[in-house]
DNA sequence: GTCTATAGAGGGATAGAC
DNA sequence: GTCTATCCCTCTATAGAC
């Protein structure tokens, strides 16, 4: 891997967390790179195959890095402080904004939806396996499969940090919310078997596992 | 309120829906509008404005619309219903996809801040106070803030909408955990009173309300 | 592999005729 | 209020010197 190829990779994420998907074009992503704005192409072929190698690489690597946390969740509760401390370490790194806008932008450039299910993807089956271990026992996995969870709550995540650029407080509140929401299964979690069954059976009658 | 105007204002909503925040530019526009480019200036000084105008006239027509609906729905299960029928009928209309756009855009652009936010406060009002109304009485109620609430399930929409664009499979299951997590919260509200009162306790004792 | 230069399209915004 | 014409900018992408 040359050199030249990596600081483009690293140029196009400074680009897309610094200016968005509408601000990166192949002279902010150069320049960011500080090198020179044709090498682009020659080492992309396009600004749009550029992107999508960078946001693949970024998600890999980001996931990669967050592994050994996610690891080490013991609790629903710890799963949602880590993706407040995820969201506010990422503020400045900037790497879900990243995805915020390729996700964007893959709306109305099917150049980028490729990239952006890809990066998000593995984001997922992170979250996904993670609830499965967390889930374990509790009466909410019997109605709510874990990689269904897992879309949504990465789907929330994408929303909330954009709607962090349009009112940082009221992303807050929101995430105060989800955080009121993990508690509520982790008390299921804690309840009593007797009433634990209860519950699981109430769960099962309004909607059957398929 | 001139024609020109009405007809920018629609062509803008036209535009942000069928290329995206990156391909909202004047040209597009006033073909969308089917009126000379210039006018965009003229009537409202820069695109920035446009697009703020059309996003808050839009927003507010279509909460206005939906009202009706949202004040019949009568359980949580049925506002998740409604969500999903909004989202299917907005994937057309695609004033969610605009919102979402604009949403994207105001992460790097000041002047769509102001837009994107007061667009998202006309939905999140509408959605906490149907969130008030239908939690009353609900354990749920004595943690989870309804405004808190209602701009996570607003974020949520957003980062689904945008979902939708990369993988409409997953976007899909994703709603359907959604779906299956209010189910859980009217079966807090089925309960009976001693149960209902022991986890409110319980909820209490987790997360003291401020 | 890297550079300069440039073609060719599209963008925001304005001047001035009507 | 509406139109044409235009300025000047940035964009993608390529050609060709080094």
């Amino acid at each position: 891997m040359s050199d030249t190829r990596q600081l483009l990779l690293d140029g196009a994420i400074a680009a897309l967390r610094d200016k968005g998907i509408t601000g990166a074009s192949a002279r902010t992503i150069a320049a960011a790179a500080g090198v020179n704005q044709a090498l682009v192409f020659y080492h992309f072929g396009s600004v749009d195959a550029l992107i999508q190698a960078a946001c693949r690489e970024a998600a890999a690597q980001q996931v990669e890095s967050y592994r050994p946390l996610f690891r080490s969740v013991a609790s629903l509760h710890d799963l949602v402080v880590l993706g407040q401390r995820l969201h506010a370490e990422q503020r400045s790194a900037g790497n879900v904004t990243v995805l915020a806008q390729v996700l964007a932008g893959a709306r109305h450039n099917p150049r980028l939806v490729a990239a952006a299910r890809e990066a998000l993807t593995l984001w997922i089956d992170e979250i996904a396996a993670n609830l499965e271990r967390l889930l374990e026992g509790n009466p909410l996995a019997q109605v709510a499969d874990t990689g269904c969870l897992a879309r949504a709550v990465a789907a929330s995540f994408i929303g909330i940090e954009l709607y962090e650029g349009a009112d940082p407080d009221g992303a807050r509140s929101a995430f105060a919310a989800l955080e009121q929401l993990s508690a509520l299964t982790e008390i299921l979690d804690d309840l009593g078997p007797v009433a634990r069954n209860a519950l699981g059976a109430r769960l099962r009658r309004h909607h059957p596992r398929p």
